[in-house]
DNA sequence: GATGAATGAGGTTTCATTCAT
DNA sequence: TATGAATGAAACCTCATTCAT
């Protein structure tokens, strides 16, 4: 099926050597690890153009130093804890649409996706988000991390339609409804001060993603 | 009439002054603005994270310190660039959703909404990804410009929701819309990139719009 | 009697022409006091180390453009008010001394020197601290103006001593008394904090100053 | 035993870090200490109106950067300046006072005393200027210190009065006394200038002292 | 006589970055 | 592997100062 832009090589599997070359052992690797964490945490907070080394690193209890030896410069860390994400969650976003009976129950399955997506998007909004704005950007090498993260579920929804009478062109309708996810998880706090119950917004995209991919009225 | 959260204030009527307290006059507000097309005109090209005062300042023909006489930082900057926005879209993005003969046409009428927000969105594109980041990371100032920029046509949409035999809640179903809308906008370059003509694009936009809001299959 | 460095020609009889030459008119004159008053009403507040033109002016109602037709710093503002200080006063303080009846009531006489001057210290507290604070950092601008605000008091107080049967060198009683009435006032405060009565101190200073000068135990 | 005031906690214990929250080492303490050094001795030329981070930075020999590694702003420095005075003389300031035997003789005691005080205060005047200052300025960072400095010695001596026969009250004698104490040092200069030979000075002082504590004519 | 407006100049402050330990 | 310490470089920001109106 279609296949454009579903480069499946994963953009992360760059090295994880340190800055002077050698690999890092088990300890290096927690460390490193400590560094995403912080980063990640300081994210919930912080703005990110308000992000700085060495707010990282206090926060993850070491030096700038150290930092140092790991990533070239805080982008380089956003980059490396997108990626991770990227690793970690292809596999699921894809099951997430696949494991579904669209044909015995679509609603159940558009409902099971719309909630999926939008739990994985608001656990992990803060990387999310400036994976969304490097992408906007117009940053490569975030867009290709968010290239490979939505690929697998974005295709598998393609193709979907493709199958289904779906009123409008497959790809379209998979790339759109896969935005729209992202953007309600993004801004669901400003919608539901709004008024708008959580449950109703559940309903509303998952209707959305019924009518737009399979078509049943 | 749902008029929950349309706060109609806007948020942009704080009286422009200068730092040291003064009301600017002809000049100054001249110069001001100068600042403000050079903030936008960088944003085109310069990733928000390094949007510096000096650049902005060359950007405009000025020194530093002119820059301060009238922003206390590039973030205000950016909050005043955004408002200006908000103040002079606010009505016409209401307009777009308004002068639409529904009922005579309404797949029409949700195409010229869709050509429309997406033409908005991507015409103003710099600031527009900027306000979103800033009321995605939480920013209350972003938050009610933002509200205020979207509340006219998204409470125009609530209410035609209404009246229709739309799908699900109204107001949901007009909120999803609009940030489907903008994220499409912001991502239309991928999506284009992914092979996703334009015209498909706006024909599945449309599409979602006039089945969400009007429900007409 | 000792005149030594009793410079009787005041120091403040430098003339009042604004940067531009010309010598300012009545509503000149106005601003140009509104100014001084600016200048000592901040003192109050603010610490002399971040005394800013531009402070004085907001203070004043002007800007600081006209601080610069009066005066070509914010160290001249504070010789002018120091200068105001000691051509209004230099008279008052030597009547302080001299309007007494020494011989028939010395602690009475000691008692009215003492609540005098430490009112009139305390009174002028802000602008005599950066009178000092010149004096003691050498500037012989301000120390002219201090001796010449001094002199008469400290001169009486001389040849009152020198004329009393005072137990030691006049000059350096009268010189040393002056000073330490100059101290408890700036330092009136610490001591009542620290548990000790006003009536107390004037007291303490009044029977020290009589000792001292009059030598009547 | 009086002792009001005596707040005998030390302001400066407070546990050196620096900027950045890590303890310095002994290289770091070696830098700090060449800081304040560099501070002192600038405040013997520069003004304390005109003392500024890059002149200190460039005195001690290293950047600016390396002076708010362990100093916030000037102030601070001149802060830690005078509470190491405090740490370094409370004690012997107190001996000054205590170590004398008032009874034999009088005189001489008052004597040792005028000319100790005036010595420590003449040796560290820059310092003991901008303390002053602080003070006067109601800042109470510098008001405790400057208390902690000078209670020992005042608190002997309210002692001390208190069990002669003083002429007044014994808090208010020993606080006027060390003030005078002060002030005359601060001022020699100026009273020599005038004619005032430094034998008189001690001796006037001495006799004050004498008179007011011990009371013996 | 007053002041909006602009800005040069310079101090302040931060931060990324390095190096020796 | 980690990090104290130092610092160049750069941005920030303020302020004194001027000038045209």
């Amino acid at each position: 099926m279609t296949e454009i832009g579903t480069s499946d090589a994963s953009p992360g599997d760059a090295d994880l050597r340190a800055s002077d070359g050698r690999v890092p052992g088990r300890r290096g690797l927690a460390t490193r690890q400590r560094l995403l964490d912080a980063t990640r945490t300081l994210l919930d907070t912080v703005a990110y153009r308000d992000l700085k080394v060495v707010d990282i690193a206090r926060e993850a209890g070491t030096s700038p130093a150290t930092f140092y030896q790991y990533f070239p410069d805080v982008e380089s860390a956003m980059l490396a804890l997108a990626d991770d994400l990227g690793q970690a969650w292809h596999e699921d976003l894809t099951r997430l649409v696949t494991n579904r009976d669209w044909e015995a129950d679509p609603d159940e399955a558009a409902h099971r996706v719309a909630d999926g997506m939008l739990e994985f998007w608001t656990r992990h909004k803060p990387v999310l988000r400036v994976l969304d704005l490097g992408s906007m950007e117009g940053d490569l090498r975030f867009r290709d991390i968010r290239t490979f993260l939505l690929a697998g579920a974005t295709t598998a929804l393609t193709d979907l339609a493709a199958a289904s009478d779906c009123p409008g062109d497959p790809q379209a309708s998979a790339g759109v409804v896969v935005g729209m996810l992202a953007h309600v998880a993004n801004h669901q706090h400003g919608l539901e001060r709004w008024g708008v119950s959580h449950e109703d917004l559940v309903d509303t995209v998952a209707g959305i993603i019924r009518r737009t991919i399979v078509g049943v009225a």
